[in-house]
Parts: C-alpha cells; sequence; structure tokens
DNA sequence: ATGAAAGCGCTAACAT
DNA sequence: ATGTTAGCGCTTTCAT
C-alpha cells in the first residue's frame, strides 16, 4: 500500500473551493445537525465525482473510533457447519457497509488466544465467535480491552455483555441414542466423539453415557473412540471399531464428517450399511444427502444461527443496550437411510 | 470500538520514563538503524508487559501506508475449490503477521466491482483475487489507486503488474471429452456447463465442443445444457438430459458440484452409473471420494494454487520488483468409478 | 453556513 | 542514544 497517487479530502475541498471540513460534513450523513447550503452539496459531489474520491476507512477509524469492520473466529472454514454460518454473516455485514475479517482456530487454544491478541492489534466493531477454548474471562478482557462487540456460538459462556447463541446437544445426543436403543432396537453402540476439552465434545459424550445408563446398558471402553472433527479421523475411528471381535451394530459420530468417514470405511471393509452397521452423524451438512446410504443425523442449522448472531451483533453495534440475549437453536433428528 | 481504555504509546513512555518516540523505536524492529541503550530498551519492555501493551495498527496503518492486510476475493466460500485456496492463504498471511479481509461476490460482477470500490475505501497491502468478470483495466485501475499489490488465478488477465495462476482448462476439457470417445466409446455425450460469460464456462465449452468436432461428432443443442456451478443446477440440468427421449450415455460437468448433483439425480431417477450413463466432473473437491460411484474427475489443486499465489502476494508486498509471473497450475484426469 | 484547529495513535525525519 | 516535530486522512469541536 502506496497511497501515493491516492485523492484526499482535502482534493475534493481544493477542487471544489471550500475546506476540508466542510467537505467531510457534507459527505458524513447526520444530516440535519448542521445545516449546509444546497450550493455547496452540489459542488462538494460534483468534485467527489470528478476525481473518484472514496474516503479512507483507515482514517476514519481512528479519528471515528469506528472501524467497519468485524471479525469472525471460527473453527476451520473447510467445514460447511461453519462457512454456511459465515456466509450468512457476511451477507449481513455487506447490507450493513462493514467489512469482515476472518480467522480459522482450527480448534486450538493457540489460535484462539492468537486471535484475541490480534483483536487488541486491530480493533474492530465487533467479533463474532465459536470458541472451543477461551473462558469468560479471557473474553471478558477482550470486551474491555477492545471495546468491541462480541457475540458467540457457545453454551458454556455466561459473560453478560455477550449474546449466544447455543443448542441442547447433549438432550439432543441422549435422545437420538436412546432413539437408537429404544426404537431401533440396538444394544451394542459405538461412539466416536472428540476430546473432552471442547465443550460440545463433553456434552455429546455425556448425552451418550447417559443415555446408555438410561437404558441400562453398560458403555464399553472399546466401543469409545476418539477423532478429531474430520473425515479421516472418522475413518480411523470406525476401522478400530470394526476391527473389534465384537464390533458395534450402531455408531453414532459427533459430527458428520466423522460419520462419512465412517461410512466410507465401512463400505470399504464390505459392511452393510445400515444392515450391519447403522450410523447417525450430528450437524446436517448438505453431503449427507449426497452420500449413499443417505446419513441420519441431528440437524443444526447454522444458516440460522449465523442470522440470529449477524443481527444480534449488528443490533449491538448500533447501540443497543440491556442484559445478555440467549438464542436458542433447535436440534432435530433427521431420519435418512443410514439406520 | 471504543477504546477509551486502549492503552497507548504515550501512557508506555510515560511508565518507562521516556519519550514517546523512542517507545516507538524499540518496539519496531529496524534494529541496527539507530542503536538504543539497553537499559532503555529494558524499561521500556517492562511497561509495555505491565500495562498489557498492544500497538494499535489501525494508527500505524494510516502513518505507515502498510495496513498488515491483505484481501481475498473469491466466488464461493461454500465451494471446496474455494475455501481451500482461502484455507492455504490464511495459513501464509498467519505467519507474515497479516490479517485477511474476504469477500465473496457469488460470481456475480455487481459483487466484484464492489468489491473494488471496498478495497479502494479500505486500502490492504494485497489482493488475492478470483475475478470472472472484471477487466484488465478495472484492475489497473484498482491496482493504481490503492497502491495494493494484486495476484490473480484467472487464465484471461494479463496485466503486467499482476502475477496470475492458471490451468489450461479448455486443452484439459478437450483431452478428457476425447478420453471418453476414443477411450470409452461415447458418442453420445452431454455437457453441463455455465454461462459464456464466465471465462473458464467459455474455455470448457470452447475445449467440449472442439472435441467433439474433432471426433467428427456434431454438437447437439439439446445436450448442452447450462447450470450455475451449483449442486442444485446439476440437479435440474441431468435431470433435462435424461428426460430427452435419446439421453447421452455421458455427460461432461463443468465443476464437481454439478457432477455431483447429475450423479444424485440420475440415480433418484434409478440411472445406473456409470452403466447408462458415465459422469465425469471438474475441480477434484474431497466430496468426488465421498459419494458413490467415486467420482471421476479433472483434478486441479486449489492449496497448491493458494500457495503460489499467497507466496507470490507476499513476495511482492516486501518489496520484489520484476514483471508479471505466471504460474501454470497443471489438471489431471483422475480416473475413479462413474466413468 | 462555513473555516480553522485539534487530535485519533502511530512512524520517521530532524534535531541534539 | 534519545527527544521534538510533523504529519498519515479523517471527524469534530470551536470559532466566526
Amino acid at each position: 500500500m502506496q497511497r501515493s497517487s491516492a485523492v484526499t479530502m482535502r482534493d475534493v475541498a481544493k477542487l471544489a473551493g471550500v475546506s476540508q471540513s466542510t467537505v467531510s460534513r457534507v459527505l458524513s450523513k447526520a444530516p440535519s445537525l448542521v445545516p449546509i447550503s444546497d450550493e455547496t452539496t452540489k459542488r462538494v459531489y460534483e468534485a467527489v465525482d470528478q476525481l473518484g474520491y472514496y474516503p479512507n476507512l483507515t482514517a476514519r477509524s481512528l479519528r471515528a473510533q469506528q472501524t467497519n469492520m468485524i471479525a469472525i473466529m471460527i473453527a476451520d472454514l473447510s467445514n460447511p457447519f461453519y462457512h454456511s454460518i459465515v456466509r450468512t454473516v457476511q451477507d449481513i455485514a455487506r447490507k450493513r457497509h462493514h467489512d469482515v475479517l476472518i480467522a480459522n482456530t482450527d480448534h486450538s487454544r493457540e489460535y484462539e488466544t492468537a486471535f484475541c491478541e490480534a483483536m487488541m492489534r486491530r480493533p474492530v466493531d465487533g467479533i463474532l465467535m465459536v470458541p472451543y477454548h477461551l473462558t469468560d474471562d479471557e473474553i471478558d478482557n477482550l470486551l474491555r480491552r477492545t471495546g468491541a462487540k462480541i457475540v458467540a456460538l457457545a453454551k458454556h459462556l455466561t459473560h453478560p455483555q455477550v449474546d449466544v447463541a447455543f443448542a441442547h446437544d447433549d438432550r439432543a445426543t441422549f435422545d437420538a441414542v436412546s432413539w437408537l436403543i429404544q426404537g431401533k432396537g440396538h444394544v451394542r453402540i459405538g461412539f466416536i466423539g472428540v476430546s473432552k476439552t471442547f465443550p460440545p465434545g463433553l456434552r455429546r459424550w455425556q448425552g451418550f453415557v447417559q443415555a446408555m445408563q438410561a437404558a441400562g446398558l453398560g458403555v464399553r471402553e472399546d466401543y469409545m473412540q476418539e477423532g478429531d472433527w474430520s473425515v479421516a479421523s472418522g475413518q480411523r475411528a470406525m476401522k478400530a471399531l470394526l476391527d473389534l471381535p465384537e464390533p458395534p451394530t450402531a455408531v453414532f459420530a459427533c459430527n458428520d464428517f466423522m460419520a462419512i468417514g465412517a461410512i466410507d470405511v465401512a463400505h470399504t471393509m464390505g459392511y452393510n450399511i445400515p444392515g450391519d452397521v447403522a450410523v447417525v452423524g450430528f450437524d446436517n451438512i448438505p453431503e449427507t444427502m449426497l452420500i449413499r446410504p443417505k446419513l441420519t443425523t441431528l440437524a443444526q442449522y447454522p444458516a440460522e444461527i449465523g442470522r440470529k448472531l449477524g443481527e444480534a451483533l449488528f443490533e449491538r453495534i448500533e447501540g443497543l443496550e440491556g442484559p445478555r440475549r440467549t438464542f436458542e437453536i433447535p436440534i432435530k433428528l433427521i431420519e435418512r437411510d443410514s439406520t
């Protein structure tokens, strides 16, 4: 960036034969506050046109303490669950004339922390995040230090100034596993989870365990696999399950990527789905309907999450005060052909 | 953003008992240029620690004419082809301490233009774009007006200051269709394309037509369908093809999303793949290996594109001069089970 | 109704 | 080796 050639407000002022501050007044809205003659207004706009002037938002940010930027922190752009949140929020931001900064964390604490530091350095008006590690304290710090409004998808956050969207994924897991047991007659059920250091990882694990116990079924250690949300990890986990002397007849995976990996490897190993093993996923990404058999899954609604959170964020940016708001996002079991 | 509570360089200076410009000197690298006493350096760092100071990049940008931000303009974050470019570039940017702004165009000219205007308002150090509509002239304007370095994935751009990555997708299409004819014995081949206003849409259409003609086969109008890159449009196009009195025995789709939609609808309509219809896609997105049959496709290498372009961009940002560079990205036919 | 001037937080040229 | 000064391009008092 060398804006040597850039045209500034000063240039416009000179051409219009007015002072630079008059140009600023004409161009900034705040219409009624200070009256400006029609003649001047016209001359300024003509000069703007003629020079092709665009205001420099960096300068405006510095002065006005308002950046017209928001930031999004998500785990992984490759996952449709996240990128459809992002897409929705981008569209909302565009309407409000805000640019959007984006950061992936790859589910890592280190990157979440690095994101916070980046925000300290480059203030933005608002932050939408899906944190897996950040605590209320850290977010409080971010909030106070940057002045940004923050909204999050996170059941575990209780900060009084952070609007959150959340889903009862523990309960949904419980219900789905119970349905696998009561409705479908499964007894040997495998679990492809993720590290319990991830709040949703822990909640879904709890939901699973409680459902098994509520049905009087024990939890077999060898049925509890841990992946990392990726297709490849789902493949590995399923292979381990299927290599067992007595493999499960149903598998609950904590997201669709892992479920899809599980189905893939089951096919490769010659298993029939759902005949030999039933598989349930989580999220309802578009791919669930493209693979065969179509995946039974717990539907989340990322576009809805993005919309709720995005709009909440801009309401806050535009000055809305008041207590923390929570948006419960439903989860629905979509029964397809993998069960 | 109300940084009322933010700690500035002035605060650090006061606490360390030095002038603000000394703090600036200590904190900015450029180490040897001006020597600073160890004692002062130490005091400054202590003050920084104690106050938890972070430099304000907005202010730095304004003054230094260097934003530490890059922008990425792509068509659609939902498409793995694009988001894997983005992922790669984000990782590169992170290493160089640059934040990344991102914009989707949805393949629309209007949004590409809007993106250019956004860049006029908010200068960035570099722009990586995948333009479908912007011309060399418009990019020249962007370049001169913003001072940003620009790199692009675009075969049709020839601007002397824009490094480009490109693939011979016309030739790859020609080869793939020829292979369908000579290697697989197909004669009735359908085409699921996109608007020819998109340069790659035009090139792939030309590759298809030329391959048919080179083989002495005519091009049947009713076999030429037009989609919009989406799964849904591939479904519609394939349905139209299969509803024909004499449907094609092979279909070439201009991207994997449309190919996957095509396979999906073919299954639903009771067709066997590749028995009744063979399908070839374009891109080699991960989903091609998840669906059944696994999709035969022309592999592009988005991570490679992102890496080449991302590194080229930062080389330019860091001062590399010299003529336009072009990076040819190979395309390879991956034969799987859909043909 | 408009101009002059201060200053957002920083960097860099110019003093010592 | 460090302090002083002048802006980067804008918004916003404070004058007039």
